[in-house]
DNA sequence: CGATCCCTCGCTATTTTGGGGGAGGGTTAA
DNA sequence: TTAACCCTCCCCCAAAATAGCGAGGGATCG
């Protein structure tokens, strides 16, 4: 366990994208990997990446926006889990269509990868990559895996560090009877509902509403429900 | 590690809720520890966990909703990394009687939480509590978070098969345009300049509307967007 | 080849929200 | 004791969103 306690000295150096794609060439050698990726996906098609595999095929990946047929990606986002490729359902035309490529992009055919989830719905995975027999395969992940979950953790860590959270800006608190409000127009409510929930008038509900979205600079009511929910202000 | 390796055999074997509780009523004697709570706050506010604190206290805590006011939950919530009880605002007045509850109703001084996020805005968070002095326990966290982080996630697994995934069922996923839709609208945009933005006429963006909406089984549009940000179908 | 979904656009009401004013009384902290 | 919030309530009117209909063309999959 030795190698998980110098990793994370190793990376509390890194403050700069570089270091930190660095790192990860490192940490493939040290595993003896074919390919280590981190990839960290957001559903407006950003991403940013800091992986081993070839330029090319990284650069086809982003042009093609494979994120959004890729199997590994769709597979972890629905899974609280790792997930063993092999697992994964590759009977699509889509599908075949993007292993051809990433076979011929240099990549293995063992894979294994690990979701992680961060606040504001962030989403990231971390993938290894190997060629080599199923038997092989197996006994790494199994031995592995709780290294990798601690890895994929420590990476999440970093890279949001290193990004700068979006919690920027100082957001000013919402008063209670405001985190109300928002929480219940968050639920699908409509005033005249919530101002009888709260045993309120619906002139006062609406002075809340205001009040909530000067706060927040919301430009309107959905505006402010989201940045609270985003902010981690309400909790529905 | 031996320790790590029993317990994901342990609870291996537990398939239901009275096991889950049993095994984490064990694994706090394990750790030799004041209490070990593993709650799981749902998006729909409903909560549910398994844990050692009094049943007057959890009684209470549930009654008294106040998962919406613990500053372990709403700190836990906004974060990636693991939480220290001690770094979080205690000031404000409901912080402050919320503390003086909780020591009452046996809680130790020390307490350190893990945030835990699945598929479909799942939010999950794994507790330790003890009393014993800062340095004490500053060892303890910083030789066991490693432990911490891989039990957490066990223990959400297991959560999460135990309770099956019956109400995320019929979360029917979003078209790319149903998406930017949502995302816009989340950023505070109204009708007329989403459809300037995404060059489509107005009637057509309400298409997208409405059917995100019947997807979604929103109410209205507040409630759409605040359920595909909950749920990591978008994120702004 | 039909079912199903996605993208595109239109119409007429009706309902809901928003903008801009007020007002009074309570608590808290400088 | 002020100032700065917080909670509560009211008015009018304009702007925006929603409900309930419709239409056609394209892709995909079984």
């Amino acid at each position: 366990m030795n190698r998980l306690v110098d990793m994370q000295d190793a990376l509390s150096q890194a403050t700069t994208l570089e270091e930190f794609q660095t790192f990860v060439e490192n940490l493939r050698a040290v595993y003896d990997l074919e390919h280590l990726v981190y990839h960290s996906v957001n559903s407006t098609g950003g991403q940013y990446a800091a992986l081993t595999y070839e330029p090319v095929w990284v650069e086809r990946y982003i042009e093609q926006d494979y994120a959004r047929i890729d199997p590994v990606v769709q597979g972890c986002y629905r899974q609280f889990q790792p997930i063993e490729w092999k697992t994964l359902d590759w009977s699509t035309k889509a599908s075949r269509a993007f292993l051809g490529e990433a076979s011929e992009a240099g990549l293995g055919n063992q894979g294994f990868s690990v979701p992680i989830r961060g606040p504001s719905g962030q989403f990231a995975l971390v993938s290894v990559n190997q060629k080599c027999n199923d038997e092989m395969w197996a006994s790494f992940t199994s031995e592995r895996s709780a290294d990798l979950l601690l890895i994929s953790h420590y990476l999440n860590e970093k890279a949001l560090q290193i990004e700068g959270n979006p919690n920027r800006g100082p957001t000013r608190s919402l008063s209670p009877r405001e985190k109300d409000t928002l929480t219940l127009l968050a639920t699908g409510a409509n005033r005249a509902s919530i101002a009888e929930t709260l045993k309120i008038s619906e002139s006062t509900l609406r002075v809340y509403i205001e009040s909530a979205r000067f706060k927040l600079g919301a430009a309107n009511t959905t505006h402010a429900v989201a940045m609270a929910l985003t902010h981690g202000l309400i909790v529905v």
